[in-house]
DNA sequence: ACCGACAGCCGTCAGTTTGG
DNA sequence: CCAAACTGACGGCTGTCGGT
């Protein structure tokens, strides 16, 4: 069995990816799975074989081979796409879709066939507090929307003829800063404590931002969402919205981290199913060769 | 104790894929 | 078509381990 290293420079050393050449017992088929080099080491040493590292072992220039490599990469499906096909269940968005409640973070279990199954979470609830008391917020997958009428019953909201729901792009615990964004109105975004309270006027496009603790219903901040805005406030909302998008990538790249451990640690299940398959049926081979052997003799 | 190698994790950027 | 989501690549930081 020859092992290829596919791409030697990719991030986190230990995930590198190799592609091996498997032989499928009794067809003689042989198939290119693509393994962490780990894996392929492992597999490699246990048939007594060397693993090969060379990105030029295909005898292409370089800079073609990268392309070629690229290709392939990106041709890739994402980890979330393989591992809901390898489970048989359905997008993980449109589970979200099917159930409000859903999470769709590293939710996964081994399965006991080297498949993956994907357990869903429950779907945490965060007591917020508000002027009034706490608001139980229920987060959905990606967001966690806080239902208009609890803020309905903040006392200190006055004005809210079509307030609407707000989501917030991160976990939100008491105390912590947390990115709100009005869901009906993409784009708004900004940034408030753990401890204050957003409300949206209706047809006025202001938000306030007020104290939840306070029962002076002072107004720490008010924004506004029209389009008459200043260099300075527009260089504000530039950086707001960097803000923003270093926050949901930060957050997809440790969402996508989980779904490459669950997608390596899936592979890794279906080796050793795989091994030990094999293990069986050379074993069956090698008892029905003596079974035909005595025969022989007889 | 110090050093270097290594592994793991994280944030960011840039490019690709996906879903509406 | 476009915005959002996803992911490879890169660099930085930290902890562990073995050698000196």
């Amino acid at each position: 069995m020859e092992t290829i290293v596919a791409d030697s420079n990719v991030d986190d050393r230990s995930t590198a990816t190799a592609q091996i050449q498997i032989q499928v017992s009794g067809s003689g088929e042989t198939q290119m799975v693509t393994l962490p080099v780990s894996m392929a080491h492992a597999i490699n040493s246990a048939q007594g074989q060397q693993t090969v590292i060379s990105s030029q072992q295909s005898g292409q220039p370089v800079a073609q081979d990268t392309a070629k490599r690229r290709e392939l990469l990106s041709r890739r499906p994402s980890y979330r796409k393989i591992l809901n096909e390898l489970s048989g269940q359905p997008d993980a968005n449109q589970r979200v879709k099917d159930e409000p409640g859903g999470s769709k973070s590293s939710e996964s279990s081994e399965s006991d066939s080297g498949g993956q199954m994907v357990t869903p979470l429950q779907a945490p609830t965060i007591a917020y507090q508000t002027g009034s008391g706490t608001v139980t917020v229920h987060q959905s997958p990606q967001t966690i929307q806080i239902p208009a009428s609890a803020l309905n019953h903040d006392q200190h909201v006055t004005s809210v003829a079509g307030l609407q729901t707000f989501s917030m792009a991160n976990a939100l615990a008491q105390g912590q800063a947390a990115l709100v964004q009005d869901s009906n109105t993409s784009g708004n975004t900004l940034w408030m404590p753990g401890n204050h309270v957003v409300v949206q006027g209706g047809d006025s496009q202001m938000y306030q931002i007020r104290t939840s603790t306070s029962s002076n219903a002072i107004p720490n901040v008010v924004l506004s969402g029209n389009s008459m805005q200043s260099p300075q406030q527009m260089a504000e909302e530039a950086s707001r919205k960097r803000e923003l998008r270093l926050m949901k990538n930060r957050e997809a790249a440790k969402d996508c981290r989980l779904k490459k451990k669950e997608y390596i640690k899936c592979l890794e299940n279906r080796v050793h199913v795989l091994e030990t398959q094999n293990k069986a049926l050379i074993d069956e081979l090698q008892q029905l060769k003596e079974m035909y052997c005595r025969d022989e003799l007889h």
